[in-house]
DNA sequence: TTATGTGTGAAAATGAATTTCAAAAGCAAG
DNA sequence: CTTGCTTTTGAAATTCATTTTCACACATAA
């Protein structure tokens, strides 16, 4: 799976004649290495541990790359920092968060799906992604 | 619905023991008189052409108040700003957001809350609020 | 290898949001 | 109403994430 996201950086690249530089290859990797949400200056810093020469202002650019490669997404949370997930083939976004204890459950719903393509047809809509979060009490939480 | 709001406000103000000013009266308002998702500049501007002498950073602690007080909810684009819209009784946030022009489309579907209401209850979950929005193209942006 | 244009790092600039602080205004008690 | 105490305000300064600038380094194709 971390094979396939740079050979689709790589495509992406060739298509738009972007050149391949070392480090966009060490950004990639540190990205495709990290889990939840990550921020630009928690990652600039994790890479800049290791790999002191490079800027932020590159590892900035080079994440706005990924979104447009597709394999990034923002994230905008409350704390006045974009953070970036990874996009995985065939993932949708909905999901149970407890306001409790804060856990995830994530699920699918096909006619969800189709009802939201009514939807956004019905308004001359071409639906990119989409997000749904549904807020609550887990069971654990409500006992 | 608008008196409402006010009285709301009043009696958080009261609870909290804060003071009722001019100023929140105004923004409070303009606040209430808008539509859609607005940001805390566009608000401003919107008084200062009537009301010069007030300053931005009271808008800005004013919403943070209006939030507080069940009034509002900020609203995070992907434009850099934060915006505010107008938490109503029964309200559903639903949204298709256009990724091109930023523009906003609101639309409700029953089947889609009946859907949540099955996951939910599938999974021991109490819902207290959801979240929908599809990202996509608008019919302008598309052509 | 060389020519050409892209990519990069450091520093400066930007811009939204917050903080500071002295002056103004609300409020309760007398 | 006046006094005294506290909160609120506006303007300016500050903060902090993000973007831009620009000279230099590097990738790529001929």
């Amino acid at each position: 799976m971390i094979i396939e996201k740079k050979k689709a950086f790589n495509s992406f690249s060739a298509k738009k004649g972007l050149r391949s530089t070392r480090q966009r290859d060490i950004i990639l990797d540190f990205f495709l290495s990290t889990h939840q949400h990550i921020s630009v200056e928690e990652l600039y810093l994790k890479i800049k541990a290791i790999h002191p020469g490079i800027g932020n202002a590159t590892v900035y650019r080079t994440l706005k790359l990924f979104v447009e490669a597709g394999l990034a997404r923002e994230v905008l949370l409350h704390d006045g920092q974009t953070r970036y997930e990874h996009i995985m083939a065939g993932e949708h976004h909905d999901h149970l968060v407890c306001t409790g204890c804060n856990s995830i459950i994530e699920f699918e719903n096909e006619t969800i799906e189709q009802l939201q393509n009514e939807i956004a047809a019905r308004h001359g809509f071409m639906i990119q992604s989409h997000k749904m979060e549904i807020y609550g009490l887990c069971a654990s939480c409500r006992s």
